[in-house]
RNA sequence: GGGGUGUUAGCUCAGUUGGUUAGAGCGCCGGCCUGUCACGCCGGAGGUCGCGAGUUCAAGUCUCGUACAUCCCGCCA
């Protein structure tokens, strides 16, 4: 990448590529002053650019008098020009930690390119600073070598992206910004229309129905490095607008796009020196439910869930009994090497389960030098005891945490504790772990809603034996479905898409729209359908996510060079901002 | 919409049971220094303790409200 960087520009060296190799080379250097070590008679300058950073040494005798005083009155992140020739350190002055640690430059030449006002921060390696503080000023953010090498990944990644879909006949097409609202899924950004007075777009969630259109249109392969846009709340791996990675295929089946996909992230991987074995593993959502609570499970530790429903059916414990009678189940985990923890931590984990709709948490620790403690042990009679023991496998120094809800609940909590009691005992997730998740359910009931709701979106394909029971039975029906897992994250979702356009209707049917409805919002895809569409499926893979885990970055900001505070305001530029009543009276609005 | 945590110097933070003039490190300013690399040494400036009420003889500290940040739940087809 750094081939042409000495080109079309003033330098002929980055900060970070000289080394012992280059000595005795005149070099001309440009770059940010980053510490100054003023010795008096000696001035060192640590100047760095975005490929690294070298150490300057200017010298009384080796520049003019009004350079050395240049030299002596540099601000941090002065802009500087520096010619000088390359030399060796000498074996006492090697810096080890330092990339450019064996050379220096010994300046013939020091030009100021321009000043700079002292920085609100400085420029460390290291994320200390408050997230406000570092989106104000993000420029001075970027500099930092961390959040530069967060790009440089990103860049990495989607040109890595680019390359494998290009080999493997993927066209690259742009899709409108300017869209329609979706009727279903997440709250949409809006934009007035002048032209259409009342009349508004919304900025797309995702490309979804484009896509199709363009497997309609005949593109067969499709893929698109795509923003996305939603108007709901925030999270540490949730933005406003983010970027997807947008693929579509013609005449496959989900086999075919997971192996295609499986293709382009080896590519991606070993561009970004991660090392990964593929084909990779599938597992049921059913599964994933079962034995990890959740369908983007964490698979690089155990910790299992347990079902523990059939062994304490009818047991003398009501809260477990009242459970499994209404139709719920009770699971556990067993956290090995937690046993001797105190009342009061575990109380505090009783805190995570209310918060994920748990009513309550039930607990045995064995502490280890071999003592049981519970507030629940009494209720049980030896045999399920001993039963319960038994599928979870304790040993002295272990903690069990129940659950005790719908299956649902019941999996939500121990899913949460989980990953709490993996990160509370340090368990080691080191490296990448990636799955997929397949065979989703096509529905589920939305209790708020009072209906049924597409559980990827409505426009999946549902499981061809279970066409018959889409009216009848909609929640048992399966669905062509899968997402790719990384680490406990979501980091693509992708279906087999209905291609014909009665089925279509039954779906949306199923999702309570009137046949009006699906006409006025879905009348142009029904109609692309019934004119010759091929049969298709593709993938969305969520950028951001994905170079976050690849950057082991902490947040989704990390990664994106101008990310929004967590009420989706930008603290640099001040947006969203109020605009003029010229401004409205143009798109025939008022405020209230 | 709900819950947790936080807000003290330019930055990162400490601040005890409510009690005299609110501290440290870094940065900044001035001075010294030719081998440092987070250079070192000497000196100095810098504070409406987020904001607004309240309790009290007395509030950075306690109470209530509010703003912002951050994490989580809801939400995210």
């Amino acid at each position: 990448m750094t081939d042409f960087m000495n080109e079309y520009c003033m330098h002929t060296a980055t900060c970070g590529e000289l080394r012992r190799d280059d000595i005795d080379r005149e070099v001309v250097l440009a770059g940010w002053a980053w510490h100054t070590r003023d010795h008096g008679g000696l001035i060192f300058i640590d100047l760095r650019d975005r490929d690294g950073y070298t150490q300057v040494v200017v010298d009384p005798d080796c520049v003019t008098a009004e350079e050395f005083a240049e030299a002596e009155h540099l601000g941090r992140e002065y802009v500087i020009k520096a010619t000088g020739r390359v030399r060796y350190r000498g074996d006492e002055g090697v810096n080890p930690n330092m990339a450019t640690g064996e050379i220096e430059v010994l300046c013939t030449s020091l030009e100021v390119l321009n000043t700079s006002v002292t920085p609100p921060f400085s420029i460390e390696d290291g994320i200390g600073t408050d997230e406000t503080m570092r989106m104000k000023w993000r420029y001075l953010d970027i500099r930092r070598p961390e959040m530069m090498s967060n790009l440089i990944l990103r860049h990495k990644v989607a040109q890595a992206m680019r390359g494998a879909l290009n080999e493997r006949g993927f066209i690259e097409v742009e899709t409108p910004i300017l869209a329609n609202s979706t009727p279903e899924g997440a709250r949409d950004y809006i934009v007035p229309s002048r032209t259409n007075p009342g009349k508004f777009f919304a900025l797309p969630q995702s490309p979804q129905q484009f896509k199709q259109m363009l497997m309609c249109a005949g593109v067969e392969r499709y893929y698109q490095i795509a923003r996305c846009f939603r108007d709901e709340d925030l999270r540490a791996d949730r933005q406003p607008e983010f970027t997807q990675v947008d693929i579509e295929m013609s005449f496959v089946e989900g086999e075919d796009v997971m192996d295609m996909m499986e293709g382009v992230m080896s590519e991606v991987l070993a561009a970004v020196g991660v090392q990964h074995e593929f084909p990779l593993q599938r597992m049921s959502y059913a599964e994933a439910m079962e034995r990890f609570g959740c369908d983007r499970p964490d698979t690089r530790f155990g910790m299992e869930l347990v079902n523990l429903t059939e062994i304490v059916r009818g047991c003398g414990f009501g809260v477990f009994a009242k459970a499994v009678e209404a139709g719920g189940q009770v699971k556990a985990i067993n956290v090995k090497g937690a046993g001797d923890w105190s009342r009061g931590e575990i109380d505090k984990l009783g805190n995570i389960a209310s918060a994920n709709g748990a009513k309550g948490m039930a607990w045995i620790a064995y502490t280890t030098d071999g003592k049981e403690k519970s507030p629940i042990i009494k209720f049980f009679d030896e045999e399920t005891y001993a039963k319960m023991k038994e599928a979870l496998g304790v040993e002295p120094g272990d903690l069990v945490l129940f659950a005790a809800d719908t299956a649902k609940v019941a999996n939500t909590v121990l899913a949460a504790l989980r990953l709490h009691m993996a990160e509370a005992m340090d368990i080691p997730r080191e490296g990448h772990n990636l799955l997929w998740v397949v065979d989703f359910p096509m529905f589920h009931y939305d209790e708020d809603e009072g209906k049924l709701s597409a559980e990827h979106h409505p426009f999946t394909m549902p499981a061809k034996e279970d066409l018959d029971k889409l009216e009848s039975d909609p929640l048992t029906v399966g669905s062509y479905s899968y997402d790719l897992v990384m680490d406990g994250f979501e980091v693509g979702g992708g279906t087999i898409r209905i291609h014909n356009a009665e089925l279509q209707r039954r779906v949306l049917c199923c999702c309570g729209l009137t046949d009006e409805q699906i006409e006025e919002k879905f009348g142009h895809l029904i109609h692309a359908l019934e004119l010759g569409a091929p049969p298709h499926g593709g993938i969305a893979l969520g950028l951001d996510r994905l170079v976050m885990l690849l950057a082991h970055a902490g947040s989704i900001r990390d990664v994106i060079a101008f990310p929004k505070t967590s009420s989706a305001s930008d603290p640099m530029t001040g947006a969203p901002s109020e605009v003029t009543g010229r401004q409205l009276k143009d798109v025939s609005l008022r405020l209230l």
